[in-house]
DNA sequence: TCAAATTAAGTTGTGTGCAATATAAATGTC
DNA sequence: GACATTTATATTGCACACAACTTAATTTGA
């Protein structure tokens, strides 16, 4: 009975558990968007960008949400082929591709600004537990990746 | 600028990252067992059974996981197939297949041991916390569970 | 008793994540 | 200026998650 290795006992498991029951929380009202979760993400950090003029290269999507192209170079040819955004090869440099919003695609926020409150309501979560909970959760992501950075100290 | 719909104030977002950068910390260990995490918390799930003497159905490790079979069938055939476990269609009821360790999987438990300490020491967090941001997300966890019920009273 | 409903697991299809590798363009170096 | 190195993205392959559906066995109930 090795108490360390209690399901119950593993932050990892709080951790996935509460993370797919978010997301599943999410799913129908993205949906309603014709969003998946992680096309939601990409979407918030170009409008976040696009609003500071900031224009957007798929490296930037990947450092922002820790993703790699593996996963962003299909999701964001899907998120075009839905007319959501442009994928265009930089000129100065081919080798980066710029991502754009379209009309539709900076039209979408409006919408989605409903999405978080719609979220909250009906959670018997108090937003200040839930904010505290989003530092907490910050920092040990900090910690984490503090960690990487010293294993890797290939400067 | 709608602050509501900034990444970095999202709970949903630094769920997804911690979620995943907790999971790579464990990657490496676990490929040493030659368990992926879903694999890992199956097993974590079946020891703790088994030492209960408790048999393990497949919906028991859905109940457990909130995994439905389309993730846990092939799942468990890999872990089979890895010499782990048995699956078995019961006798009395052919419907059910019970999952039972095999001697390899039971000795598997004495390896796993080791993971949670490898993975606290090295991470910058104190315990404590970890345990504070483990009842936090299960509270939550909880909250959002509970009003799943409230929403299909299909009883 | 026997058809309808329920239950348990399996299958199929889509969309991530991520490792490993590939491709192509730019940069550095001699 | 040719060649090695680096950089940015794309491709491939595997393993989840999850919705929708299928199959087969059991239970229910008129």
């Amino acid at each position: 009975m090795n108490e360390l290795l209690a399901l119950d006992n593993q932050i990892c498991f709080s951790l996935y558990a509460a993370n797919r029951a978010i997301t599943s929380r999410y799913r129908p009202l993205l949906a309603e968007l014709g969003l998946t979760y992680p096309q939601y993400l990409v979407m918030l950090v170009l409008w976040e960008r696009a609003s500071a003029n900031q224009p957007t290269r798929v490296s930037d999507l990947g450092t922002r949400l820790r993703l790699d192209s593996g996963t962003l170079t299909p999701l964001l040819k899907r998120l075009a082929l839905r007319g959501l955004i442009h994928r265009e090869r930089r000129q100065d440099d081919e080798r980066v591709v710029t991502i754009s919003l379209t009309d539709e695609g900076a039209g979408l926020r409006e919408q989605a600004a409903q999405v978080p409150q719609k979220l909250l309501c009906g959670l018997d979560v108090s937003p200040e537990r839930l904010l505290a909970l989003r530092h907490e959760l910050n920092a040990v992501l900090k910690a984490i990746e503090a960690q990487e950075v010293e294993e890797e100290p290939s400067g």
